[in-house]
DNA sequence: TTGACTTGGTTGCATCCGCAACTATAAACC
DNA sequence: GGTTTATAGTTGCGGATGCAACCAAGTCAA
């Protein structure tokens, strides 16, 4: 029950404090965590969006696509798949928009006949470096916001949610 | 740099390490917050989706139109989209939809002919009252994943970056 | 009052997404 | 081998979304 000292509507332009009925069960919104970390998400992820979407147009996915490819260079959609917890048939999709627009190429893999593997072309990285370069300055700008400390636990925390590792793993306090 | 111990694509199912070229630029994509709030907010998410989708139907949106509306009882279109930072639009379809679905009903604002105070029905109550309880088991579940202080710290940082609020102000550690 | 500007809310349209179905190849088992 | 099952990747289609344009009502000021 941290923070409630800003009773959080009131940041909002409401005036008048939304009655709050709750009715029966202990349901509580503000701090349910996926409705927490949409938002989160939303409200980080809305800013950058703007700067890859006019500069190249690419749409959300297609940007992690590219940043995959270019952080851990050549591999298979599979493996994009699998590292970004992606949905098959949008990276499907983001890889022929990034392949349209030059930014990337398929050659077959040499060990599965129905695999192809990705890599940025020159372009592709360029652009990765660019957008990159961007994305350092943003992210700082959001740790900022939280102070060095606390971006690092949120890292950790968010690694474990994603992974749904168990609470039992090591590093606690 | 703390948990570095798995390697995190090794967690999936690589079994080659993706080389990790990154060429030039400092950026890290896996420690870039955006990136790890959507995949944090899909991988939550998705869970809980299946139950409203499944049951009644709902859409993301919709469910939390409702939901905000369950906690905070009645309130406009233009409150819920200041709580909960969905886009205006989102916000008016989902309406129309739970309407449609006997979830909510308008009733004209008395002090501003444009605005529709919006309120759910006992159905919508009632659909509520179950989601909700049911969200709270799933809640519980995630923040097993992380124990109960680390999930508060999520919390409170999450809403930190929610209202984009300055690191210097009040609570630190 | 009039007019300029803001704001609550909806809609059109293009795009994106999710899911299921599909093709082609690989692996596993006999 | 031959048969069954699993996997890499694409596509069709209905539905959800984003953005801009729009309408109607409020606000502010002269």
């Amino acid at each position: 029950m941290a923070q409630a000292a800003v009773p959080y509507w009131r940041a909002h332009n409401r005036d008048t404090p939304p009655t709050m009925t709750d009715p029966t069960s202990g349901f509580d919104l503000e701090t349910f965590l996926p409705y927490l970390l949409n938002q989160a998400a939303e409200a980080t992820s809305h800013g950058f969006q703007t700067v890859y979407r006019d500069r190249y147009g690419f749409t959300r996915t297609q940007w992690r696509v590219l940043a995959n490819l270019g952080k851990f260079g050549a591999m298979t959609a599979r493996d994009i798949c699998a590292i970004s917890h992606i949905e098959k048939t949008k990276v499907s999709r983001a890889v022929a928009a990034l392949e349209q627009g030059g930014m990337l190429s398929r050659t077959p893999s040499e060990t599965d006949r129905r695999a192809e593997v990705l890599s940025l072309t020159g372009k592709g990285r360029t652009v990765f470096a660019e957008l990159g370069s961007l994305a350092v300055g943003f992210d700082r700008q959001l740790r900022e916001t939280l102070g060095p400390e606390k971006a690092e636990t949120l890292v950790t925390l968010l690694r474990r949610l994603i992974g749904g590792a168990p609470a039992t793993d090591g590093l606690d306090d």
